[in-house]
DNA sequence: GGCGCTTTGTCAGGAGGTTGTCATTTTGCG
DNA sequence: CGCAAAATGACAACCTCCTGACAAAGCGCC
Protein backbone atom coordinates (compact mmCIF):
# COMPACT_ATOMS: atom_id res chain seq x y z
CA UNK A 1 0.00 0.00 0.00
CA UNK A 2 0.96 3.46 -0.18
CA UNK A 3 2.94 5.13 2.28
CA UNK A 4 2.74 9.02 3.18
CA UNK A 5 5.33 10.09 5.08
CA UNK A 6 3.88 13.32 7.49
CA UNK A 7 6.26 15.89 9.02
CA UNK A 8 4.69 18.42 11.33
CA UNK A 9 4.94 19.30 14.69
CA UNK A 10 1.57 21.15 16.18
CA UNK A 11 -0.08 17.46 17.33
CA UNK A 12 -3.77 19.30 16.37
CA UNK A 13 -2.74 18.75 12.81
CA UNK A 14 -0.72 15.26 13.14
CA UNK A 15 -4.21 14.39 14.26
CA UNK A 16 -6.53 15.31 11.56
CA UNK A 17 -3.63 14.28 8.85
CA UNK A 18 -4.06 10.96 9.90
CA UNK A 19 -7.50 11.08 10.48
CA UNK A 20 -7.66 12.37 7.09
CA UNK A 21 -5.12 9.87 5.16
CA UNK A 22 -5.60 6.61 7.01
CA UNK A 23 -9.16 6.25 6.03
CA UNK A 24 -8.77 6.69 2.88
CA UNK A 25 -5.84 3.59 2.75
CA UNK A 26 -3.10 5.30 2.86
CA UNK A 27 -0.55 4.04 5.58
CA UNK A 28 1.24 7.20 7.49
CA UNK A 29 4.48 7.66 8.86
CA UNK A 30 3.97 10.86 11.48
CA UNK A 31 7.01 12.60 12.22
CA UNK A 32 6.96 16.01 14.39
CA UNK A 33 10.67 17.14 13.42
CA UNK A 34 13.13 17.02 10.39
CA UNK A 35 15.77 14.86 11.93
CA UNK A 36 13.39 11.81 12.86
CA UNK A 37 11.44 12.70 9.37
CA UNK A 38 14.85 12.22 7.49
CA UNK A 39 15.44 8.91 8.90
CA UNK A 40 12.19 7.82 8.72
CA UNK A 41 12.58 8.58 4.59
CA UNK A 42 15.67 6.62 4.55
CA UNK A 43 14.64 3.95 6.56
CA UNK A 44 11.33 2.88 4.52
CA UNK A 45 11.26 5.43 1.57
CA UNK A 46 7.51 6.74 1.30
CA UNK A 47 5.34 6.84 -1.49
CA UNK A 48 4.71 10.57 -0.91
CA UNK A 49 6.14 13.14 1.35
CA UNK A 50 3.88 15.81 2.97
CA UNK A 51 6.14 18.49 4.99
CA UNK A 52 5.13 21.24 7.09
CA UNK A 53 7.11 23.92 6.50
CA UNK A 54 8.17 25.22 10.41
CA UNK A 55 9.90 22.93 11.30
CA UNK A 56 12.05 22.44 15.13
CA UNK A 57 15.18 20.88 14.86
CA UNK A 58 15.80 21.21 10.94
CA UNK A 59 13.61 23.37 8.87
CA UNK A 60 11.29 22.24 6.28
CA UNK A 61 13.42 23.69 3.86
CA UNK A 62 16.24 21.33 4.85
CA UNK A 63 14.17 18.80 4.75
CA UNK A 64 13.22 19.29 1.37
CA UNK A 65 16.36 19.84 -0.24
CA UNK A 66 17.47 16.65 1.52
CA UNK A 67 15.29 14.48 0.36
CA UNK A 68 15.27 15.60 -3.03
CA UNK A 69 18.66 15.32 -3.61
CA UNK A 70 18.76 11.60 -2.21
CA UNK A 71 15.50 10.58 -4.21
CA UNK A 72 14.49 13.19 -6.87
CA UNK A 73 11.63 11.32 -7.78
CA UNK A 74 9.96 11.32 -4.52
CA UNK A 75 6.70 13.86 -4.50
CA UNK A 76 6.63 16.14 -1.84
CA UNK A 77 3.64 18.25 -0.90
CA UNK A 78 4.47 21.46 1.40
CA UNK A 79 2.29 22.74 3.93
CA UNK A 80 2.93 26.80 4.30
CA UNK A 81 1.63 28.62 6.30
CA UNK A 82 2.07 32.00 4.29
CA UNK A 83 1.09 32.72 0.99
CA UNK A 84 4.03 35.19 0.41
CA UNK A 85 4.75 33.73 -2.98
CA UNK A 86 8.70 34.04 -2.58
CA UNK A 87 8.25 30.90 -0.33
CA UNK A 88 6.18 29.44 -3.16
CA UNK A 89 8.98 30.03 -5.36
CA UNK A 90 11.51 29.01 -2.89
CA UNK A 91 9.80 25.89 -2.48
CA UNK A 92 9.42 25.17 -5.82
CA UNK A 93 13.48 25.74 -6.52
CA UNK A 94 13.95 23.89 -3.72
CA UNK A 95 12.09 20.71 -5.38
CA UNK A 96 8.53 20.64 -3.57
CA UNK A 97 6.07 19.05 -5.79
CA UNK A 98 3.45 21.10 -5.18
CA UNK A 99 2.18 22.98 -2.11
CA UNK A 100 -0.37 23.77 -0.26
CA UNK A 101 -1.12 27.10 2.37
CA UNK A 102 -2.24 27.21 5.80
CA UNK A 103 -5.35 26.84 6.80
CA UNK A 104 -6.28 24.27 3.73
CA UNK A 105 -9.26 22.18 3.11
CA UNK A 106 -9.12 18.69 4.19
CA UNK A 107 -10.35 17.82 0.48
CA UNK A 108 -7.84 19.65 -1.42
CA UNK A 109 -4.51 19.01 0.45
CA UNK A 110 -5.74 15.10 -0.61
CA UNK A 111 -6.75 15.83 -3.98
CA UNK A 112 -3.02 17.49 -4.68
CA UNK A 113 -0.89 14.78 -2.19
CA UNK A 114 -2.98 11.83 -5.06
CA UNK A 115 -2.28 14.63 -8.08
CA UNK A 116 1.70 14.14 -7.25
CA UNK A 117 1.20 10.35 -6.61
CA UNK A 118 -0.29 9.94 -9.68
CA UNK A 119 2.41 12.30 -11.55
CA UNK A 120 5.27 10.41 -10.63
CA UNK A 121 3.73 7.08 -10.92
CA UNK A 122 2.79 7.45 -14.48
CA UNK A 123 5.91 9.49 -15.22
CA UNK A 124 7.81 7.06 -13.27
CA UNK A 125 8.34 4.54 -16.84
CA UNK A 126 8.00 1.16 -16.22
CA UNK A 127 11.46 0.84 -14.99
CA UNK A 128 12.71 -2.99 -15.01
CA UNK A 129 15.69 -4.79 -13.98
CA UNK A 130 17.68 -7.70 -15.25
CA UNK A 131 20.22 -9.80 -13.61
CA UNK A 132 21.10 -13.27 -14.44
CA UNK A 133 18.14 -14.31 -16.10
CA UNK A 134 15.88 -13.01 -13.94
CA UNK A 135 14.57 -10.11 -14.73
CA UNK A 136 11.30 -7.81 -12.10
CA UNK A 137 9.20 -5.16 -13.75
CA UNK A 138 8.46 -2.61 -11.12
CA UNK A 139 4.87 -1.14 -13.09
CA UNK A 140 3.62 -4.37 -14.27
CA UNK A 141 4.61 -6.00 -10.87
CA UNK A 142 6.00 -9.03 -12.68
CA UNK A 143 9.10 -11.03 -12.32
CA UNK A 144 10.48 -13.03 -14.98
CA UNK A 145 13.32 -16.63 -14.29
CA UNK A 146 14.69 -17.74 -17.66
CA UNK A 147 11.80 -16.13 -19.99
CA UNK A 148 9.02 -17.83 -17.23
CA UNK A 149 7.08 -15.82 -15.49
CA UNK A 150 7.46 -16.01 -11.53
CA UNK A 151 4.45 -14.92 -9.32
CA UNK A 152 5.31 -13.44 -5.95
CA UNK A 153 2.80 -12.06 -3.71
CA UNK A 154 2.14 -8.86 -2.71
CA UNK A 155 4.94 -8.72 0.31
CA UNK A 156 7.68 -10.58 -1.49
CA UNK A 157 7.38 -8.17 -4.02
CA UNK A 158 8.04 -5.26 -1.94
CA UNK A 159 10.97 -7.26 -0.30
CA UNK A 160 11.91 -7.73 -2.97
CA UNK A 161 11.64 -3.85 -4.53
CA UNK A 162 13.56 -2.69 -1.17
CA UNK A 163 16.09 -5.55 -1.28
CA UNK A 164 16.79 -4.16 -5.42
CA UNK A 165 16.67 -0.29 -4.28
CA UNK A 166 19.49 -0.83 -1.77
CA UNK A 167 21.24 -3.68 -2.91
CA UNK A 168 24.54 -4.20 -1.71
CA UNK A 169 23.57 -2.74 1.45
CA UNK A 170 22.72 -5.08 4.92
CA UNK A 171 19.65 -5.38 5.52
CA UNK A 172 18.47 -5.65 8.68
CA UNK A 173 14.97 -7.62 9.79
CA UNK A 174 13.52 -4.61 11.51
CA UNK A 175 14.37 -2.50 8.39
CA UNK A 176 12.40 -5.20 6.28
CA UNK A 177 9.33 -5.26 8.75
CA UNK A 178 8.97 -1.49 8.31
CA UNK A 179 9.02 -1.88 4.52
CA UNK A 180 5.91 -4.16 5.16
CA UNK A 181 4.07 -1.53 7.03
CA UNK A 182 4.62 -3.07 10.41
CA UNK A 183 5.78 -1.13 13.62
CA UNK A 184 5.15 -3.33 16.06
CA UNK A 185 6.94 -6.40 15.47
CA UNK A 186 5.66 -9.82 14.45
CA UNK A 187 7.65 -12.97 15.01
CA UNK A 188 11.02 -12.25 13.29
CA UNK A 189 10.08 -15.64 11.53
CA UNK A 190 7.94 -13.84 9.36
CA UNK A 191 10.93 -11.84 7.10
CA UNK A 192 12.79 -15.54 7.02
CA UNK A 193 10.05 -16.84 5.22
CA UNK A 194 9.46 -14.63 2.82
CA UNK A 195 13.34 -14.80 2.17
CA UNK A 196 12.82 -18.20 1.97
CA UNK A 197 10.42 -17.83 -0.96
CA UNK A 198 12.22 -15.34 -2.53
CA UNK A 199 15.58 -17.84 -2.76
CA UNK A 200 12.78 -20.50 -4.28
CA UNK A 201 11.58 -18.83 -6.61
CA UNK A 202 14.85 -16.83 -8.07
CA UNK A 203 17.74 -18.30 -7.14
CA UNK A 204 19.12 -21.13 -8.98
CA UNK A 205 20.07 -22.82 -5.93
CA UNK A 206 18.09 -21.97 -2.90
CA UNK A 207 20.37 -23.76 -0.75
CA UNK A 208 23.29 -21.88 -1.77
CA UNK A 209 21.71 -18.93 -2.42
CA UNK A 210 23.89 -16.35 -4.57
CA UNK A 211 21.35 -13.08 -4.36
CA UNK A 212 19.60 -13.30 -1.63
CA UNK A 213 22.73 -13.85 1.16
CA UNK A 214 22.15 -14.14 4.92
CA UNK A 215 24.56 -11.62 6.89
CA UNK A 216 24.53 -13.87 10.73
CA UNK A 217 23.61 -12.16 13.43
CA UNK A 218 22.08 -9.05 11.48
CA UNK A 219 20.03 -9.46 8.45
CA UNK A 220 20.34 -10.15 4.65
CA UNK A 221 22.09 -8.45 2.05
CA UNK A 222 20.76 -8.47 -1.48
CA UNK A 223 23.62 -8.37 -4.15
CA UNK A 224 23.46 -8.13 -7.93
CA UNK B 1 6.93 10.27 -37.02
CA UNK B 2 7.48 12.68 -34.55
CA UNK B 3 7.00 16.85 -34.65
CA UNK B 4 8.23 18.77 -32.59
CA UNK B 5 6.88 22.95 -32.92
CA UNK B 6 9.97 25.12 -32.21
CA UNK B 7 9.01 28.77 -31.48
CA UNK B 8 12.40 30.99 -31.44
CA UNK B 9 13.01 34.10 -32.78
CA UNK B 10 16.64 33.86 -32.56
CA UNK B 11 17.68 32.49 -35.94
CA UNK B 12 21.58 31.02 -35.01
CA UNK B 13 19.42 29.15 -31.74
CA UNK B 14 16.95 28.02 -34.47
CA UNK B 15 19.48 26.48 -36.31
CA UNK B 16 20.89 24.59 -33.36
CA UNK B 17 17.86 23.56 -32.63
CA UNK B 18 17.02 21.97 -35.87
CA UNK B 19 20.88 20.26 -35.90
CA UNK B 20 19.64 18.58 -32.42
CA UNK B 21 16.24 17.50 -33.10
CA UNK B 22 16.44 16.31 -37.01
CA UNK B 23 19.14 13.73 -36.75
CA UNK B 24 17.12 12.22 -33.38
CA UNK B 25 14.32 11.56 -36.19
CA UNK B 26 11.60 14.35 -35.08
CA UNK B 27 10.15 16.59 -38.03
CA UNK B 28 10.89 19.66 -37.13
CA UNK B 29 8.91 22.83 -37.32
CA UNK B 30 10.52 26.32 -36.95
CA UNK B 31 8.27 29.32 -36.02
CA UNK B 32 10.05 32.90 -35.05
CA UNK B 33 6.86 34.16 -33.80
CA UNK B 34 3.95 33.48 -31.46
CA UNK B 35 1.07 34.67 -34.04
CA UNK B 36 2.76 32.04 -36.85
CA UNK B 37 3.40 29.62 -33.93
CA UNK B 38 -0.14 28.70 -32.88
CA UNK B 39 -1.24 29.12 -36.54
CA UNK B 40 1.11 25.83 -37.27
CA UNK B 41 -0.45 24.37 -33.90
CA UNK B 42 -3.29 24.21 -35.12
CA UNK B 43 -2.88 23.06 -38.56
CA UNK B 44 -0.67 20.50 -37.49
CA UNK B 45 -0.83 19.17 -33.71
CA UNK B 46 3.01 18.65 -33.65
CA UNK B 47 4.16 15.83 -30.96
CA UNK B 48 5.21 18.58 -28.60
CA UNK B 49 6.61 21.95 -28.44
CA UNK B 50 9.12 23.89 -27.26
CA UNK B 51 8.65 27.64 -26.90
CA UNK B 52 10.86 30.27 -26.16
CA UNK B 53 9.44 32.81 -23.66
CA UNK B 54 11.01 35.75 -25.26
CA UNK B 55 9.28 36.37 -28.69
CA UNK B 56 7.47 39.06 -30.95
CA UNK B 57 4.06 39.67 -32.03
CA UNK B 58 3.02 37.04 -28.89
CA UNK B 59 4.45 36.62 -26.11
CA UNK B 60 5.56 33.51 -25.11
CA UNK B 61 3.50 32.98 -22.16
CA UNK B 62 0.12 33.94 -24.17
CA UNK B 63 0.74 31.28 -26.62
CA UNK B 64 1.61 28.50 -23.95
CA UNK B 65 -1.68 29.53 -22.57
CA UNK B 66 -3.27 29.33 -25.64
CA UNK B 67 -2.32 26.00 -26.56
CA UNK B 68 -2.81 24.65 -23.06
CA UNK B 69 -6.72 26.08 -23.52
CA UNK B 70 -7.11 24.12 -26.83
CA UNK B 71 -5.02 21.23 -26.49
CA UNK B 72 -4.50 20.69 -22.56
CA UNK B 73 -2.46 17.30 -23.71
CA UNK B 74 0.13 18.53 -25.64
CA UNK B 75 3.27 18.97 -23.67
CA UNK B 76 5.18 22.36 -24.04
CA UNK B 77 8.98 22.99 -23.07
CA UNK B 78 9.75 26.06 -22.41
CA UNK B 79 13.17 27.60 -23.41
CA UNK B 80 13.32 30.57 -20.53
CA UNK B 81 16.40 33.25 -20.88
CA UNK B 82 16.65 34.22 -17.60
CA UNK B 83 16.91 31.75 -14.25
CA UNK B 84 14.42 34.28 -12.50
CA UNK B 85 12.32 31.90 -9.92
CA UNK B 86 8.92 33.87 -10.53
CA UNK B 87 9.22 33.09 -14.22
CA UNK B 88 8.98 29.27 -13.28
CA UNK B 89 6.67 29.68 -11.65
CA UNK B 90 4.67 32.20 -13.61
CA UNK B 91 5.33 28.95 -16.27
CA UNK B 92 4.15 25.98 -14.39
CA UNK B 93 1.11 27.87 -13.50
CA UNK B 94 0.72 28.38 -17.16
CA UNK B 95 0.66 24.91 -17.88
CA UNK B 96 4.14 24.36 -19.31
CA UNK B 97 5.43 21.09 -18.71
CA UNK B 98 8.56 21.75 -18.18
CA UNK B 99 11.43 24.07 -19.11
CA UNK B 100 15.28 24.55 -19.52
CA UNK B 101 17.23 27.81 -18.74
CA UNK B 102 19.44 29.58 -21.14
CA UNK B 103 22.06 28.63 -22.14
CA UNK B 104 21.06 25.34 -22.48
CA UNK B 105 22.95 22.23 -23.05
CA UNK B 106 21.29 20.30 -26.01
CA UNK B 107 21.79 16.90 -24.23
CA UNK B 108 19.31 18.44 -22.01
CA UNK B 109 16.51 19.65 -23.74
CA UNK B 110 16.66 16.47 -26.07
CA UNK B 111 15.92 14.66 -22.34
CA UNK B 112 13.48 16.87 -21.45
CA UNK B 113 11.65 17.37 -24.66
CA UNK B 114 11.74 12.56 -25.00
CA UNK B 115 10.60 12.82 -21.47
CA UNK B 116 7.42 15.01 -21.90
CA UNK B 117 7.04 13.28 -25.05
CA UNK B 118 6.72 9.77 -23.53
CA UNK B 119 4.57 11.02 -20.17
CA UNK B 120 1.50 11.79 -21.98
CA UNK B 121 2.10 9.56 -24.83
CA UNK B 122 1.75 6.44 -21.92
CA UNK B 123 -1.40 8.11 -21.05
CA UNK B 124 -2.71 8.63 -24.63
CA UNK B 125 -4.44 5.84 -26.32
CA UNK B 126 -5.19 5.00 -29.57
CA UNK B 127 -8.68 5.91 -30.97
CA UNK B 128 -9.70 1.70 -31.08
CA UNK B 129 -8.19 -1.18 -30.46
CA UNK B 130 -9.10 -5.12 -30.93
CA UNK B 131 -8.05 -7.98 -29.08
CA UNK B 132 -8.67 -11.36 -28.58
CA UNK B 133 -12.34 -11.21 -30.73
CA UNK B 134 -13.15 -8.03 -28.73
CA UNK B 135 -12.86 -4.35 -30.05
CA UNK B 136 -13.05 -1.30 -28.70
CA UNK B 137 -13.55 2.28 -30.16
CA UNK B 138 -13.38 5.02 -27.69
CA UNK B 139 -14.56 7.68 -29.76
CA UNK B 140 -17.64 6.18 -30.69
CA UNK B 141 -17.95 4.41 -27.20
CA UNK B 142 -18.81 1.23 -28.68
CA UNK B 143 -17.56 -2.52 -27.93
CA UNK B 144 -17.75 -5.52 -29.77
CA UNK B 145 -17.35 -8.84 -29.11
CA UNK B 146 -17.28 -11.56 -31.90
CA UNK B 147 -19.04 -8.74 -34.02
CA UNK B 148 -22.08 -8.78 -31.66
CA UNK B 149 -22.29 -5.31 -29.77
CA UNK B 150 -21.18 -5.14 -26.51
CA UNK B 151 -23.22 -2.21 -24.40
CA UNK B 152 -20.95 -0.95 -21.60
CA UNK B 153 -22.54 1.52 -18.84
CA UNK B 154 -20.50 4.97 -18.55
CA UNK B 155 -18.33 4.18 -15.32
CA UNK B 156 -17.86 0.29 -16.78
CA UNK B 157 -16.40 2.42 -19.99
CA UNK B 158 -14.37 4.76 -18.34
CA UNK B 159 -12.46 1.85 -16.47
CA UNK B 160 -12.05 -0.20 -19.27
CA UNK B 161 -10.27 2.79 -21.17
CA UNK B 162 -8.29 3.21 -17.86
CA UNK B 163 -7.44 -0.29 -17.80
CA UNK B 164 -6.66 -0.05 -21.86
CA UNK B 165 -4.39 2.93 -21.53
CA UNK B 166 -2.75 1.50 -18.87
CA UNK B 167 -2.30 -1.84 -19.79
CA UNK B 168 0.16 -4.17 -18.33
CA UNK B 169 0.47 -1.57 -15.09
CA UNK B 170 -0.98 -2.77 -11.81
CA UNK B 171 -3.78 -0.40 -10.58
CA UNK B 172 -5.24 -0.25 -7.19
CA UNK B 173 -8.74 0.38 -6.15
CA UNK B 174 -7.64 3.61 -5.34
CA UNK B 175 -6.67 4.71 -8.65
CA UNK B 176 -9.81 3.11 -10.21
CA UNK B 177 -11.98 5.15 -7.75
CA UNK B 178 -9.95 8.46 -8.84
CA UNK B 179 -10.59 7.44 -12.58
CA UNK B 180 -14.46 7.38 -11.83
CA UNK B 181 -13.85 11.35 -10.28
CA UNK B 182 -14.11 10.38 -6.89
CA UNK B 183 -12.09 11.17 -4.04
CA UNK B 184 -13.59 9.10 -1.55
CA UNK B 185 -16.89 7.82 -0.91
CA UNK B 186 -17.72 4.82 -2.65
CA UNK B 187 -16.43 1.46 -0.86
CA UNK B 188 -14.13 -1.12 -3.17
CA UNK B 189 -17.09 -3.32 -3.10
CA UNK B 190 -17.91 -0.90 -6.18
CA UNK B 191 -14.64 -1.26 -7.67
CA UNK B 192 -14.79 -5.42 -7.57
CA UNK B 193 -18.27 -4.90 -9.07
CA UNK B 194 -17.41 -3.10 -12.09
CA UNK B 195 -14.60 -5.09 -12.60
CA UNK B 196 -17.17 -8.10 -12.13
CA UNK B 197 -19.20 -6.54 -14.48
CA UNK B 198 -16.36 -6.16 -17.43
CA UNK B 199 -15.23 -9.47 -17.16
CA UNK B 200 -19.06 -11.14 -17.75
CA UNK B 201 -19.56 -9.14 -20.57
CA UNK B 202 -16.00 -9.41 -22.18
CA UNK B 203 -13.70 -12.17 -21.08
CA UNK B 204 -14.55 -15.56 -22.50
CA UNK B 205 -14.65 -17.55 -19.46
CA UNK B 206 -15.66 -15.10 -16.72
CA UNK B 207 -14.28 -17.70 -13.78
CA UNK B 208 -11.19 -17.57 -14.85
CA UNK B 209 -10.37 -14.22 -16.06
CA UNK B 210 -7.90 -13.73 -18.88
CA UNK B 211 -7.61 -9.82 -19.49
CA UNK B 212 -8.60 -8.28 -16.43
CA UNK B 213 -6.77 -10.09 -13.77
CA UNK B 214 -7.03 -9.77 -10.36
CA UNK B 215 -3.47 -9.03 -8.04
CA UNK B 216 -4.35 -10.21 -5.16
CA UNK B 217 -3.40 -7.30 -2.17
CA UNK B 218 -2.87 -5.06 -4.64
CA UNK B 219 -5.90 -3.82 -7.58
CA UNK B 220 -6.36 -5.15 -11.07
CA UNK B 221 -3.90 -5.30 -14.15
CA UNK B 222 -5.16 -5.35 -17.33
CA UNK B 223 -3.08 -7.57 -19.72
CA UNK B 224 -3.63 -7.60 -24.02
C1' DG C 1 38.04 -29.83 17.05
C1' DG C 2 34.14 -30.23 20.36
C1' DC C 3 30.46 -28.33 23.01
C1' DG C 4 26.59 -25.29 23.80
C1' DC C 5 24.13 -21.32 22.73
C1' DT C 6 22.24 -18.37 19.40
C1' DT C 7 20.68 -17.53 14.93
C1' DT C 8 18.64 -19.08 10.73
C1' DG C 9 16.14 -22.48 7.43
C1' DT C 10 12.14 -24.96 6.68
C1' DC C 11 7.65 -26.85 7.12
C1' DA C 12 2.71 -27.31 8.13
C1' DG C 13 -1.45 -25.65 9.98
C1' DG C 14 -4.69 -21.79 11.06
C1' DA C 15 -6.15 -17.03 11.75
C1' DG C 16 -7.18 -13.08 9.38
C1' DG C 17 -7.72 -10.38 5.58
C1' DT C 18 -9.07 -9.90 0.56
C1' DT C 19 -11.89 -10.79 -3.26
C1' DG C 20 -15.99 -12.83 -6.04
C1' DT C 21 -20.62 -12.72 -6.26
C1' DC C 22 -25.35 -11.85 -5.50
C1' DA C 23 -29.35 -9.49 -3.61
C1' DT C 24 -30.83 -5.26 -2.20
C1' DT C 25 -31.00 -0.41 -1.65
C1' DT C 26 -29.94 4.08 -3.23
C1' DT C 27 -29.13 7.37 -6.73
C1' DG C 28 -29.89 9.85 -10.99
C1' DC C 29 -32.69 11.11 -14.74
C1' DG C 30 -36.40 11.84 -17.80
C1' DC D 1 -43.36 7.37 -11.12
C1' DG D 2 -40.40 4.15 -13.45
C1' DC D 3 -36.24 2.66 -15.26
C1' DA D 4 -31.39 1.87 -15.40
C1' DA D 5 -27.09 2.40 -13.26
C1' DA D 6 -24.39 2.57 -9.27
C1' DA D 7 -23.37 1.69 -4.57
C1' DT D 8 -23.84 -1.05 -0.50
C1' DG D 9 -23.90 -5.04 2.47
C1' DA D 10 -23.50 -9.86 3.29
C1' DC D 11 -21.59 -14.13 2.68
C1' DA D 12 -18.62 -17.66 1.02
C1' DA D 13 -14.41 -18.89 -1.09
C1' DC D 14 -9.98 -18.02 -1.43
C1' DC D 15 -5.36 -16.59 -0.68
C1' DT D 16 -1.78 -14.69 2.32
C1' DC D 17 0.73 -14.26 5.89
C1' DC D 18 1.86 -15.18 10.58
C1' DT D 19 2.90 -18.33 14.02
C1' DG D 20 5.16 -21.96 16.38
C1' DA D 21 7.90 -26.06 16.33
C1' DC D 22 11.81 -28.32 15.02
C1' DA D 23 16.07 -29.08 12.38
C1' DA D 24 20.22 -27.15 10.69
C1' DA D 25 23.89 -24.02 10.66
C1' DG D 26 26.92 -20.43 12.53
C1' DC D 27 29.61 -18.53 16.19
C1' DG D 28 32.20 -18.16 20.56
C1' DC D 29 34.68 -20.35 24.04
C1' DC D 30 37.45 -23.75 25.86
Amino acid sequence: MERILIVEDDLAVQRSLKRLFEPEGYEVDLRADGKSALEAFRAVPPTAVVLDLRLPALSGKDVCREIKRENPALPIVVLSATTDVADKVLLLELGADDYVTKPFSPKELLARVRAVIRRTHTSHAPDALTFDAISVDFGKMEVTREDCPVTLTAQEFKILKFFVQNAGRVISRDELLQVLGYQNYPSTRTIDNHVLKLRQKLEKNSANPVHFRTVHGVGYKFVL
